[in-house]
DNA sequence: AGCAGCGTCCGGCCGC
DNA sequence: TGCGGCCGGACGCTG
């Protein structure tokens, strides 16, 4: 399930592969076009298969960004640009290859779906096993107004200030803090996973409601989102099985989970517990967590 | 008007 | 070994 750091990881390794190319040609799969035949909006929202073809064929790749779990593909043709932004859902993967056959794992390689050529001959092949991605050609942001209402990115000034606002509001107060936290327009990119993680480490239960968690400790539970976010994109993101980085490597943060698919709390032994909320598997340890 | 709750995109995997 | 049911990011629709 990639969050903001295999998001972020994904694109670090895209963007010196990608930059200043230009696309040459674009491949959409049949599975694809079957889909969207039936009238299913698989992977490719909003646009039909031939006409993404024709938009993104000659553009040349001026930035690839990160916003949130979202990558921002800026192209430009003939002096005008416009947006390709993809998010990965549970089981997108990018791999910057030679040919098809280089991506070394036969799981992903027969649920390619769409190939960008670049002008150097190179692949950027998007595979996705589930097909919950997304990727949508835009003129602006804006053409799609659920990206402008995406929080702050964690690591930028205002951030901490505007989880506040939200967490203290009416909307928010009642709602468990874990289905706060991993509300996209309250903290950009913290999923089930980080969510999981930062309350065992606040010792936070995830049931409690935002508005019964005193400011101090909703800052501190901030600062460890953010100290978590970090640390993973340090270790190349989590791969609890389908998280693949550009190169078709595993990351290595699931092994410093403390709680994440634990049967047993790593600090008392207690066997954890699970609840379902805001529609999630929520583990925690009812010993440790209040 | 705004929100809760469910449907939608699916293959993998679990358990019987 | 076969197969039904469950899972899940985040939007979009309904009531």
């Amino acid at each position: 399930m990639p969050e903001l750091p295999e998001v972020e990881g994904v694109v670090r390794q895209i963007r010196p592969a990608a930059l200043g190319k230009k696309i040459r040609d674009v491949y959409v799969s049949e599975t694809i076009r079957l889909s969207k035949t039936n009238g299913k909006e698989a992977i490719i929202k909003r646009m039909e298969a031939d006409r993404f073809i024709e938009s993104l064929i000659g553009a040349q790749i001026v930035s690839v960004e990160r916003r949130s779990k979202y990558i921002y593909f800026t192209l430009k043709t003939a002096g005008n640009e416009f947006l390709l932004v993809n998010h990965l859902g549970m089981s997108g993967a990018w791999f910057y290859v030679d040919q098809l056959l280089s991506i070394a794992e036969e799981k992903f390689r027969r649920h390619v779906h769409v190939v960008l050529t670049l002008s150097d001959g190179n692949l950027l092949a998007y595979s996705d096993i589930r097909r919950f991605g997304e990727m949508r050609v835009l003129k602006e942001e804006a053409e799609f107004p659920p990206l402008l209402l995406m929080a702050p990115e964690p690591f930028e000034k205002g951030a901490l200030t505007h989880f506040l606002e939200m967490a203290e509001s009416p909307k928010y107060k009642a709602k468990p803090i874990k289905e706060v936290i991993m509300d996209g327009q309250v903290i950009s990119g913290c999923g089930n996973i980080y969510a999981t993680e930062a309350l065992f480490k606040m010792k936070i239960h995830p049931n409690r409601a935002a508005g019964r968690i005193s400011r101090l400790r909703k800052i501190e539970l901030f600062e460890t989102i953010v100290a978590i976010l970090l640390e993973s994109i340090e270790a190349g993101g989590s791969t609890i099985s389908d998280y693949r980085n550009v190169n078709g490597e595993s990351g290595n943060m699931q092994n410093r989970f403390g709680m994440y698919g634990k049967k047993h709390c790593l600090t008392c032994g207690t066997a954890t517990k699970t609840l379902k909320i805001g529609g999630r598997a929520s583990v925690y340890c009812p010993t440790c967590q209040k």
